[in-house]
RNA sequence: GGCUUCAUAGCUCAGUCGGUAGAGCAAAGGACUGAAAAUCCUUGUGUCGCUGGUUCGAUUCCAGCUGAAGCCA
């Protein structure tokens, strides 16, 4: 059986996750896009290797920022810990907010190996959006959504068949249960505002700063909430101030879409976190956990 | 104390030559199969400061009051 503990920004999945793993022989696998990657630590709230209390985790700084990681390398990466785990009758715990990967390794999402990525940079939307209707009429992906767009062009030139039709299943292939940490809206957005200042008492400031002046500018520097929001400070266009109120902003608006994601593409078990009393938490998750081993 | 300006959505403000109102931001809902902490879509939110007057009808005009800012003493 696998675990996947999984909910919005600020929860409390780490401090879960390391409760389940030590009561349950378990280990855990990061399901973060941008845990991923090396020196990537305060902005992406990554466990520190003193809070692990000797678990071992997986897929926790393994790519470089300078390198690309997709969803695709993620499925392929965590399957394969999954099935290494299972071999060894060790619980895979899945610790994460990223709801596109935890679906992409344990759903029957088809990826395949293919190289093309033209990114259209001389067209704009209304154009791609056109092109992308001759190759594929019953496209439904908004004309303003560039990203997808080409995804989608790129899709149907390499395999020559419409992207609208590519096989969707919701077919799952492991033996899974989903668990969601949630808590009231308010709530989360006070502690959401709070992680933020907290992160800045740990140094987030120098750890962004760092990463401005190494000029890199990959998907892996740019995505996280965390970096980008302080570069206007850095280049004195802003305040401090505003810039930090930002990323509480960012960080607000992305639990929100973690929630549409959570309700609408995964069947969750949901556990209302006491906040003040964590190990009732820990417990009414860890019962019901026993309970569905059965 | 006198004069002037302002008071409209959670915030910043627009507007109605009198027919009870709209932008941005915030917020809420949604989409999502190789950028997903990304990308994109949709939607409202109101005693128009309070009390009177004029009017068929006032958020709009008038008076008073309250509060804020500025100028003069």
């Amino acid at each position: 059986m696998i675990i996947v503990i999984t909910g919005p920004t600020s929860v409390g999945k780490t401090k879960l996750s390391i409760a389940i793993a030590k009561k349950m022989k378990g280990e855990i696998i990061n399901a973060d896009s941008t845990q991923i990657y090396k020196g990537l630590d305060i902005a992406t709230a990554k466990i520190n290797k003193d809070e692990m209390e000797g678990i071992n985790h997986h897929l926790f700084d393994i790519k470089e920022i300078t390198e690309n990681y997709t969803v695709f390398d993620y499925q392929k990466d965590s399957r394969q810990v999954i099935d290494k785990l299972l071999k060894q009758n060790i619980t895979p715990i899945l610790v994460g907010g990223t709801g596109l990967y935890i679906k992409a390794c344990l759903y029957d999402y088809k990826f395949n190996d293919e190289i093309i990525t033209n990114q259209y940079d001389n067209l704009t939307n209304e154009e791609i959006y056109e092109q992308l209707i001759k190759l594929d009429p019953n496209n439904i992906i908004h004309k303003n959504n560039r990203q997808r767009l080409i995804r989608a062009i790129n899709y149907c030139q390499i395999y020559k068949t419409p992207f609208s039709s590519k096989e969707k299943t919701d077919k799952l292939l492991y033996d899974v249960v989903f668990i969601g940490l949630t808590t009231p809206r308010d709530i989360l957005y006070e502690r959401i505002n709070k992680r933020v200042d907290v992160m800045v008492n740990k140094g987030l400031l120098n750890e962004a700063l760092a990463i401005y002046n190494s000029s890199i500018r990959t998907k892996a520097v740019l995505t996280p909430i965390g970096y980008k929001e302080l570069f206007p400070y850095f280049e004195n266009k802003d305040t401090l101030d505003n810039c930090l109120e930002i990323i509480k902003k960012n960080s607000r608006k992305y639990a929100k879409r973690q929630y549409t994601w959570f309700n609408n593409q995964m069947n969750i078990k949901w556990f209302n976190v006491d906040f003040n009393h964590f190990d009732k938490t820990i417990d009414s998750v860890f019962e019901y956990i026993k309970k569905a081993n059965f």
